[in-house]
Parts: C-alpha cells; structure tokens; sequence
DNA sequence: TTAAATAGTACTAAACTGGTACTATTTAAA
DNA sequence: TTTAAATAGTACCAGTTTAGTACTATTTAA
C-alpha cells in the first residue's frame, strides 16, 4: 500500500512532541505525552540522534532537543533517518543491484517520480506536519514542484 | 525506504509489454519478453484483470490487452491494483484503526502530504512510464500540482 | 556514591512478501 | 468429439522485514 513504517508515523509524532515540549525532554517524558511506549520512544530517540536531527545530553536530568529548529526538519529527513534514503523502486536507490535493468523500460520514469516525490517532501517541515490543517496553505506542497518544473526547462 | 513492492515494479514492466506487444498477449509471451518467470506474469496479470486494467480471453489462442489505451492508465492506478490504495500512514488509509488518533498533532498533514503524492501519481501515465527519459517533459508531474492549488484556493 | 538518564546491542514473535504448486475451467483447432 | 493451449482461482511455504522488548554499559547531576 506504499506507505512508511509505522515507526516512522511514530518517529513523527516524537519530533513533534520534542518541538512543542521543554528545551531538553526526557524518553519517559515523550513516551507519556505521545502515549507511546518508553522503550519505543527511546529506540526511535537514538536513531534520530545518530541522524542528526535530535540531540541528546546523557546523565541524569539529561534527555533529548531537536538540533535544529522544527522549520528546518523536512519530512524527507524523518523518513531518510528512520527508513533509509526515499527509493519507490529497486532502481531508485543508490545501492542497485535490478537484473532487469539492462532490459527495464520504465526505470527512468519511476526515478523521475520518485525525485518528484522527494522533492515535495523535503519541502514540508516539521512545522509544517504539527501545524492544523485549517492553518496550512495548500501550496506547501506544490510551490516546489512549480520550481522544479521551472528550472529543469532552464537545464 | 518508502518503496513500493518489487511486484509493483514487475507489474509495469508487464502492462508496459502489453501496451507494445501484439492485440492479445499470453502470459507466456509476455514472461519472455520482460525476462520474468510466467507464474509470476500470470499471477500479475490475473491482479490486474481484478483490477480492470487488463482484459483477458480465455481457452487456446487466448491471451490478454490492455483494457484502455496506455495514455488512460496512470502510475497510481497500477499501484492501487497491486498494493491497494496508497496510503504513507495508517491513518491515511480508509480502514484506519488508529488508536492515536484522537492525541494525534501530525495527521492531517501527511494526510496532505498522501493526496499530493496520489495526485502526481494519478497524473502519470503508462505512456509516460514507458517512454524513454529524454522525450518527457518535466511538467508532467508537476503541472497538475499547479492546478490542484489553484482549485484548493479557490475552494 | 547514587540514581536518573542515554548508548548500544541483540533477540524474538508476528506479519508481510515473493514465489510456486495445483486444480478447474474455457475455447480454438485438429 | 477430443485435445491442447490458455486463463481462473486457491492455497501454501520459505524468507525477509517489522515492531517490540530485554539487557548491559556508560554518563552525569545531585
């Protein structure tokens, strides 16, 4: 059905909570607020760490920040830390290895998908993800993809 | 990593070879001219009989076509037959049993982020799928982009 | 020194995926 | 009428992935 791992659902909601929450917030602290459980948060807490997008203070009274602010974490970046680089296709990823390539018709087309995809998501924030819908234009989304279109007629 | 299933990807192929082989296909056929094996041609061809793209004829000299012209298949079509429909998180599907979703912040936004990813799919064509990269325009996956925001600021 | 935290690794049950096997049915052609 | 070439349908299984948990080590404020 094409979709991310619940995980990631889950690494989503986490961020938010980081966003919203005190400056520095315990894996318990977000586990309850995300009604989430403890060892869950603190699994996905760790991976973000590693990928940059959460920093950690360790010891007591230590937890967990965004390392950026929440305008600056695209949802491209949450799905590449907890599932790897965005790639629809076998084709799609760096790390390739389809048989069929040499005699695949429609790899390319699927590779242009997938930057379209990639691109829209590396336009949405955070930010963007925890604001109401009522408050979101409609053009997050799209506004890239007008610039794409418009500097790949450039190249 | 976000992908789609490997069958998906073989599914194109195999509705690609449809759209450029003879008026009526048999799975045989089609095995051999994409290099997979028959049973799975034929499990996917099956799928997509189900699924209405493809119409077949029964007994000897039977076979199976495409069941409108390449240009009316789209990219998210073919994705919907094989995987059901796309939905990136749980609470994006129809049948959700989210039990978050009442604390939920984040939903309606990839929610957003579905329908934008389903619109550009929906915009693809199996004619787009299969034609080589150099003849696409780039517009193809962003222009209706372009349109669905100015409807939803219309709205 | 202690307790509250994070860091790291490893394991397991459950679900999903991809592939295959088997039988039934249909139909053109001999 | 028979035969063979096809599709239709179902069920199964091995392999992989996913989600969740457990356990130990390390760090640090009090």
């Amino acid at each position: 059905m094409m979709r991310m791992s619940r995980l990631t659902d889950y690494g989503t909601l986490i961020l938010a909570q980081l966003a919203r929450g005190p400056e520095l917030s315990s894996a318990h602290q977000v586990a309850n607020a995300t009604h989430l459980s403890q060892p869950t948060v603190s699994k996905l807490l760790k991976t973000f760490v590693h990928a940059g997008l959460v920093v950690s203070k360790q010891g007591a009274q230590g937890g967990y920040a965004l390392a950026r602010p929440a305008v600056q974490i695209s949802a491209a970046a949450i799905i590449d830390a907890l599932e790897g680089p965005i790639a629809i296709t076998e084709c799609s990823s760096v790390t390739s290895h389809c048989k069929l390539q040499s005699n695949c018709q429609v790899a390319s087309a699927w590779q242009r998908i997938n930057l379209g995809i990639r691109h829209a998501l590396s336009e949405v924030s955070l930010l963007d993800l925890q604001t109401p819908l009522e408050l979101l234009t409609p053009l997050n989304l799209k506004a890239h993809l007008v610039n794409q279109a418009s500097s790949e007629r450039q190249t």
